[in-house]
DNA sequence: GTGAAAGCGCTAACAT
DNA sequence: ATGTTAGCGCTTTCAC
């Protein structure tokens, strides 16, 4: 049989539907008498508001777009986990989309708007696409990018300080005495520009020592996953020079070159130590545990659902805001070794 | 300014609704020259159908639901990642909810139906719902669910035969000589019916063997994850009499378990022999890498999505069948130790 | 091949 | 407090 409507329960109770529809929302003030009978209705019915009608009427969904490059990258699972909730208790429901850092799909995206697509806003993760790509973006979808910031734009930012956050993961290392400290991960092109913050950071670490960066350690890789820092490391250690410390720009690089020096029999941290970036929970599994760079997630996750509901809540347009999350550096095995007692 | 409607397109063009509709959804023979002329209007007014409206006119909302328990388990995700792409190519678009096991949210998942939000089918990966609690559900609402079916239903199930491949991974230990094999993983109540047949079939390679099973190795942890595993692993380690091997319900629960264990000193395999189950990446680059039980999740990710699309699309009710994706044992270092040579 | 118009089921402005 | 009704923007039956 057809599903009942509104309609339906407002002839059974003998009511309008503007009455039925105000007692479904909890609108207005509606007579406890009234409100019995409606509500009767409802239930002999089986009555459920058509979602699909509602949202035509209200001109939203009621749903948020999340995209990312690889839903199967744990920093992004873990910034879901977080995300999906928010919004949930928003009112909010959660569609994903998974880009593969394909720029043509990430440009699609963000051009067509909100419009073509059943979301009222969207957060992005940017990969196939430079800063200066998304300024083009159909100026009525609303949008909060995560990564830092690198250049002015008409959306939000939501991330941590990239250089600052690396700067000190490369004075640990310095810290404890390593003097070739490779840097996995740099991507020198105009789509890596989180990358490139990263290496300045490096770099900057260097210079407050006080020394110079041997060139030749720094490695790009196209991704920042397992199987790019294995390779990575692997190439490192067959020089004739070997780093006696990296900095990985993820935890997964990280795993990946902890991987590949175990391979080779190296001891972590005595040969070498690893520090990585995300604090996924792998990291604390591992063996060794892996040292990271720690952002705050939760914090990550809530500002940008909150930014985004914002923008979409607003007639006109908010200025572009940048937010930087808190960071901080987790000292694990992988740079100082296993307890000792 | 407002956007654009269909009805301004054909203003523009000097045609009906009727036809521009017809362009834009490529619908019937149109005369070459009003679909140019339809079309440049559509490029003059950056004209974008309004999806909302869509909907409700077709009465769909062109939207599957998956829901997993936990996003950041990596068996999710990559399933996801299968699951996401397919059914894009299809036409849908993958709507994403995490329940964290909670029973009453899965409860009103599957009892509110497909009307009461907006999506059209729902993939659906139970956890604090046993099968029983799953018949109930909205008849309305195409269902699929991840995972192997113990009792008649409804609706769909994809998954691999759990019995047999947790047969073949006690086996391969057994194999090795190992004859005090914990199981790392069992749920004996009503919502833990995919741990217990986990447990069926480590019995069945016991019996298999002519060997009797060590009640107190089958250990119950909540959940499949690394705290789980590590923290029945020290138990088991505690004891007078430790296992030389362990299978554990998931390679989560396994990495969990090879921490602790190499915390505490053993070596993996010599030691103790540990089998997982999933074949996630992070089992293949840990240190040792983890043997485990590898579902053919490309196939279980299309079956799913298939599936669903042929309950959307049919107009009777089709019969529950239950469909079974290949599985293959891995063996890796926490079993069979490094390559020699 | 194209036009006119009736829904899809809800919300909310306007009226009482 | 409740009823009436005009949209929301698209699809699609029915004519021509």
């Amino acid at each position: 049989m057809r599903d009942a409507t509104l309609r339906d329960v407002a002839q059974l109770a003998g009511v309008s539907a503007r009455t039925v529809s105000n007692v479904v929302n909890g609108y207005a003030r509606v007579t406890e008498r009234t409100r019995v009978k409606v509500e009767r209705a409802i239930v002999e019915l089986d009555y459920r508001p058509n979602v699909l009608a509602r949202n035509l009427a209200n001109g939203r969904s009621g749903q948020i777009a999340v995209v990312v490059p690889y839903l199967d990258t744990p920093y992004f699972a873990e910034l879901l986990q977080g995300i999906i909730p928010r919004a949930r208790e928003r009112g909010y429901n959660v569609l994903i989309d998974q880009t593969d850092g394909d720029p043509v799909h990430e440009r699609e995206l963000i051009r067509r708007g909100a419009r073509g697509f059943a979301f009222d806003g969207m957060i992005l993760s940017p990969l196939g696409l430079a800063q200066a790509d998304l300024s083009d973006h159909d100026a009525s979808l609303p949008l909060v990018i995560l990564g830092e910031r690198t250049s002015a734009s008409t959306f939000d930012h939501v991330g941590i300080d990239d250089v600052q956050a690396s700067r000190e993961a490369t004075r640990h290392l310095l810290d404890l005495g390593r003097r070739r400290i490779a840097a996995i991960g740099d991507q020198p092109y105009p789509t890596g520009e989180a990358a490139q913050l990263r290496t300045r950071g490096y770099r900057l670490a260097h210079e407050d020592a006080g020394l110079a960066v041997d060139e030749s350690l720094v490695i790009g890789t196209p991704r920042f996953n397992r199987a790019d820092g294995a390779g990575a490391m692997t190439l490192l250690l067959d020089r004739d020079d070997p780093p006696d410390a990296a900095f990985c720009y993820s935890d997964l690089v990280a795993l990946g070159a902890l991987h590949a020096a175990l391979e080779r029999g190296l001891r972590v941290p005595e040969d070498i130590a690893l520090i990585g970036y995300d604090d996924i929970e792998e990291g604390r599994y591992s063996n060794p545990t892996i040292s990271t760079i720690s952002p705050d997630k939760t914090a990550i996750a809530a500002t940008a659902v909150d930014r985004l509901l914002q923008r979409i809540g607003s007639t006109e347009p908010l200025p572009g805001i940048e937010v930087r999350a808190t960071h901080r550096l987790v000292a694990r095995q992988s740079t100082v070794g296993r307890l000792r007692g």
